[in-house]
DNA sequence: GCCAACGTTGGC
DNA sequence: GCCAACGTTGGC
């Protein structure tokens, strides 16, 4: 069954202009380092999932375009490299701790912004938007991806 | 730059 | 296993 996401991207490292322009417009999702981020992705997330692009830490968050998870998860090779913020010397190459799926961006919208998601009585209780989220993947409901992507910004 | 909120760490 | 301290996220 298709299941629908929100994942958080800072546009410095991956913009959704970046993703478009890569070969495919497919991106490899590095840098998770959440245990309930990466168990979405390993037990939950399946090739052809829908995506809400969103930019975080930046001047004007929101969601600004649809993706699709264009794979499974394999090793973050990242978390291998001592050069890489995203470095974990805990973790064992034959047992690696951190994963990343490839996603695929297949359009940008106009901007969904945080406020106006706020503010949207119908999109109150997204997952996103309780109060203190931290987490850089959220599941999102159909009804809000029906709301959001059909007519929202559509 | 500030700070609320939350996950992780480590002492006990 | 508890919980205080600490670091990080991310909006403002």
């Amino acid at each position: 069954m298709t299941q629908y996401w929100l994942m958080k991207s800072e546009p410095d490292e991956c913009s959704i202009d970046d993703a478009l322009a890569a070969r495919d417009a497919t991106v490899p999702w590095t840098g998770v380092r959440s245990y309930q981020a990466r168990n979405f992705m390993r037990d939950q997330m399946k090739e052809g999932d829908g995506v809400l692009f969103y930019h975080s830490s930046c001047p004007e968050p929101g969601v600004v375009g649809v993706a699709r998870v264009a794979s499974g998860t394999r090793p973050d090779p990242t978390q291998f490299d001592a050069k890489s913020p995203y470095y974990d010397a805990d973790s064992k190459q034959e047992s690696p701790r951190w994963l990343l799926l490839d996603v695929q961006a297949l359009r940008k919208t106009r901007l969904l912004s945080l406020p106006e998601m706020r503010s949207t009585p119908e999109l109150a209780d997204m997952v996103v938007l309780r109060r203190g989220n931290r987490l850089s993947i959220t599941p999102v409901d159909p009804k809000h991806w029906s709301l959001i992507v059909d007519d929202m910004l559509a």
